[in-house]
DNA sequence: AATACCACTATCTTTTGGGATACTACTAAT
DNA sequence: ATTAGTAGTATCCCAAAAGATAGTGGTATT
């Protein structure tokens, strides 16, 4: 690695990592993909996630701007999660992740 | 999400994360992307891993196939990491997210 | 009025990741 | 023969991530 646009190529990665990484935070944004949904419809689609962690996963997502949290005007008490518009960037990338992790498992498995 | 459609899909997300996450897994793969690189070269290029998070990981992404570890037969002792044609498969994914990286950047601090 | 669901918070504990540091065995060059 | 480089291994330690479990304050349902 001669210049240090590779370098640079390194950090973005990391940085990309750090905020799709971790147990929960690519599965949540991959469930928001679908449509918005509230608090305990994500807690059921991630299956196995305490609510403590969950809190803490969309709170981080909401600070790096790709969530949204906002208070149902029609019922009161409904929160509702969305992705952000930068939050909706991330779909074609997650599209290609999950492409790739089925060839990857008939790769590892097959 | 009423599919279970869906449901694999997250798993998908979770098994590549877990693939490429960590502090270092998805860079030590986007450095390979560059070319075939030895340990210490691969430990530069890095920056402050550690030889044993660097064994570590080179390890993990051996045994899942995604890199190959070769004795250069020119010169004894050398070693030589490199990726394999799935590793190889990961390079629009890493192309990916480091374009959506360098976007989330600027709309972050921007 | 009681039950159940919603959206959390609080506390405690365990697990994992990964840094710091030192050391080893081999090779190549001077 | 000594020094420097390569490719690691061995221990120890620490902080962050996340699970387990229980509880809270509100709303809607019957």
């Amino acid at each position: 690695m001669k210049n240090k646009l590779k370098q640079v190529q390194l950090r973005d990665v990391q940085d990309v990592i750090d905020i799709i990484g971790g147990r929960w935070r690519g599965a949540i944004l991959a469930s928001l993909c679908d449509k918005e949904k509230r608090f305990n419809e994500l807690k059921r689609d991630l299956g196995s996630i305490t609510p403590r962690t969950l809190t803490k996963e969309l709170k981080y997502l909401e600070l790096n701007k790709l969530v949204s949290r906002e208070v149902d005007v029609s019922s009161a008490g409904a929160i509702s999660y969305s992705l952000t518009k930068h939050g909706n960037s991330l779909e074609p990338l997650i599209g290609q992740i999950v492409v790739w992790g089925q060839k990857h498992r008939k790769v590892v498995l097959g």
